[in-house]
RNA sequence: CGCGGGAUGGAGCAGUUUGGUAGCUCGUCGGGCUCAUAACCCGAAGGUCGUUGGUUCGAAUCCAGCUCCCGCAA
């Protein structure tokens, strides 16, 4: 049987499983990888390559970064003499003009962590916890210029457990995201691929996340809202309150029984209440600005005036 | 040289501007009270103040270098 000549599109970490099985898989003969271009990250703002692009050098696989790659003619004309059959799109970050689209043989294929048309967009995982979702899980798609519109080839369940947060849930669906690409080389492999339109009724949309949405409005949020929120964005963006001037990165609460109002702070015996939108909670592993993270009851021991949450 | 905070008994902090015998809230240990207690009372142990050097009669405190931790940002 004769391999299939794949390009790989992505950036981040969570992309380096499925690369890897492309890399390793006997029936795919990997030509390139594409991904964006170095970037300043971390303190200090050094220069730091896609987690893809150094696994690309470490196993010597030809690789080709950029901010745009529609942009990119001379390139493509480069690839369409390679005879590509099928290009893998997994977290790249850029949307792919029809030079790219009618590139490959087969198809673009792009692997997206939802059971879509359920949380089309960039952050599917973290929205499928924010809505207290029970089920998530891969999907891989035929892509078209609209974005994770196109036909379903793969769909497969993943179920989520009730305390797990999102650093998990990515970790899981990132090698399950390795395993679905499996099955979709088997299946073009053996010429049994099968297209299934998304139901345009049930489109939903799980648009970027920024910083600010790990704010913990308390006045405005339910228990339940926070809760899953702290779940969601756990690790990453993190979720937040103000402790006076100061940022207080919030891990985990407690529900609490404290009859407060929204917004109302209370101190007792080392605990720390707040009331929100229906209830109210404890906060109890906590991080404040310059700190590292510690117990609320510690950082209280330290803390002798009125305290304010959001001013 | 992206911006900024921090390093003080086991934990979280104050003290640093105006150098002069190291303090607070907890925890730990012992004792007391109590049917009992995470509550209360009495007492005790525990710190070369991150590290190196400098200034000084004297440095946690002033100056310089170094190490480590963290927030923003990406």
């Amino acid at each position: 049987m004769k391999k299939l000549n794949a390009i790989f599109m992505g950036t981040p970490d969570f992309s380096v499983p499925s690369l890897d099985l492309l890399n390793n898989h006997p029936q795919i003969n990997l030509k390139t990888v594409i991904s964006m271009p170095d970037r300043p990250a971390g303190r200090g703002q050094t220069l730091k390559s896609p987690e893809v692009i150094d696994y690309a050098k470490k196993n010597k696989i030809n690789f080709f970064q950029t901010e745009n790659i529609n942009k990119e003619t001379e390139f493509i004309n480069e690839l369409e003499k390679e005879n590509i059959d099928i290009v893998i799109v997994l977290a790249f970050a850029q949307f792919l003009g029809n030079k790219i689209l009618s590139l490959p043989k087969v198809g673009c294929f792009n692997i997206h962590t939802s059971l879509l048309p359920k949380y089309r967009g960039a952050a599917p995982i973290q929205y499928a916890l924010l809505n207290g979702d029970k089920t998530t899980g891969v999907s891989i798609q035929k892509m078209v210029k609209k974005m994770d519109a196109g036909d379903l080839v793969i769909s497969s369940p993943l179920d989520i457990g009730n305390e797990e947060n999102g650093g998990l849930l990515y970790t899981r669906l990132k090698y399950q995201a390795a395993l679905s690409l499996n099955e979709l080389i088997l299946l073009v492999d053996a010429g049994k691929l099968t297209y299934t339109p998304q139901n345009e009724e049930n489109v939903s949309f799980a648009p970027t996340l920024k910083k600010n949405d790990g704010f913990l409005n308390f006045k405005e949020e339910t228990f339940e809202q926070i809760k899953n929120k702290i779940r969601a964005l756990d690790p990453w963006p993190g979720t937040f309150c103000f402790l006076d001037k100061k940022r207080l990165k919030v891990f985990s609460i407690f529900k609490s029984t404290e009859k407060l109002a929204p917004g109302e702070v209370f101190v007792s015996n080392n605990s720390f209440f707040i009331g929100c939108k229906d209830q109210s909670l404890e906060l109890i592993d906590v991080q404040l600005e310059g700190k590292k993270k510690s117990q609320m009851a510690s950082l209280l021991n330290g803390l002798k005036k009125e305290i304010t949450i959001n001013p």
